[in-house]
DNA sequence: AAAAAGGTGTGATTAATATCACAAAATCCA
DNA sequence: TGGATTTTGTGATATTAATCACACCTTTTT
């Protein structure tokens, strides 16, 4: 069947599976699955783009390479869909995306994708609770992310990773001290220092690149309270 | 009929046009048109929410009452929707949203809104289109508060006003030197010699709350670059 | 009109963070 | 295994912006 790749790649998707024979077809012929290893680029920022991404498995970084800095944005961990508001908006990708470890994406054309969203109110509805649930969070993260200094910005992105990603008090940093400068918008200097200094108060335990999250009550205290 | 107010209120919008007598019917149900005097509340942060808003005419600023500072997070300007991203996550508003001059709003019920979703792809079509522009401006305007040093920052609202809110080159700000510190995140005082500055490199020319903006291309510039 | 309250500008001082410089540690690779 | 390369930590210094203090101006109230 010529869905066959599309069975395969959405169906993880509750609302997909609501989707009968004849939307399925409609979907399997804009649908081209592709696995990329751990450092490969999946969007390159500045590309047009005429593709919604659905995340079947993996971890990605989104970054955006800017005039005098490099800033990583967020993570994504499948599953989930990685492009909407890009293609839906102005075609132009505003980010890139790289894979943090192996990950499995499938490329849907928009167009089908469009379609898709007329034949099946239910798939539209996950869609919307997706983008809303997505803004919500990090529009949070970002306003503490002004508002704070360092101390904050960097408890902020560590419960980050504890809640959202790794959905544990224990987890490898997916990213090194140059790269978590980056996502907290400082110097890879001051992010060592702040690290030892979470260390010295006994909030976090860390070695090189493993973390535990010792006090995560008085984390959340800095990363509201600055 | 039991739906005239609705009928007032949203048939500005283009998709709610294509609604048949039956869905104006049930929207009609759920639907409540208010009138605003500039500096009152619409949405209260912290409250229980069950609606979605349509803002007909006016101009709101979304703000965060934290716990060590208050934020403005941006302004919204009618025609447009509040609190989707509220509404179809956890139900509590995590802003408020005061009238900055006399605005009309209409409260759509949550239900309701998600009935029309499932009747008419058009109107859900809009929606995602008005989240996605939506998510992708806040986005960009965050990265650089974020990225960027404060006379950056200050650069990027004030094209943001000029750009989003008022689409002229020249306006009258709608927030006294503290509301602006506060939307920049900074200082009142900073804020003040940061726009006297701006002046004197012949940038903008201010005179109290008017505001030309002189070089609009060396004004984008510092909001890239820092 | 006088008094009170709020908004704005500016100098002086302090605190936070970036930058520079370099050493130590970890990782890669032939 | 040992040398090369990359990553990380840390002191010294420079820069940026917050804070404090106060004067001046505008608007509101009585």
């Amino acid at each position: 069947m010529e869905y066959a790749s599309c069975s395969t790649c959405l169906l993880k998707s509750k609302a997909v599976k609501s989707l009968g024979e004849n939307e399925l077809h409609i979907l399997g012929q804009g649908c081209v699955q592709t696995v990329f290893k751990k450092g490969e680029t999946i969007i390159k920022q500045g590309a047009l783009s005429s593709n919604i991404i659905y995340l079947q498995t993996g971890l990605v970084k989104l970054m955006i390479d800017g005039s005098h800095r490099t800033q990583i944005l967020r993570m994504k961990k499948a599953p989930c869909y990685l492009g909407l508001p890009t293609t839906m908006g102005d075609k132009i990708n505003h980010y890139s995306a790289v894979a943090l470890k192996k990950t499995t994406a499938c490329f849907v054309d928009i167009n089908v994708f469009k379609e898709l969203l007329k034949i099946s109110p239910e798939f539209s509805y996950e869609i919307i609770v997706e983008l809303c649930k997505n803004e919500l969070e990090q529009f949070n993260r970002y306003v503490r992310l002004v508002q704070n200094q360092i101390y904050g910005r960097l408890a902020t992105n560590l419960l980050y990773f504890s809640n959202e990603i790794y959905l544990s008090d224990e987890f490898k940093l997916p990213l090194n001290r140059t790269e978590l400068a980056d996502l907290v918008c400082t110097s890879r200097e001051t992010i060592s220092r702040q690290l030892t200094e979470l260390a010295e108060e006994k909030i976090i335990d860390i070695d090189g690149k493993h973390l535990r999250i010792v006090n995560k009550s008085l984390l959340e205290e800095i990363s509201k309270k600055g």
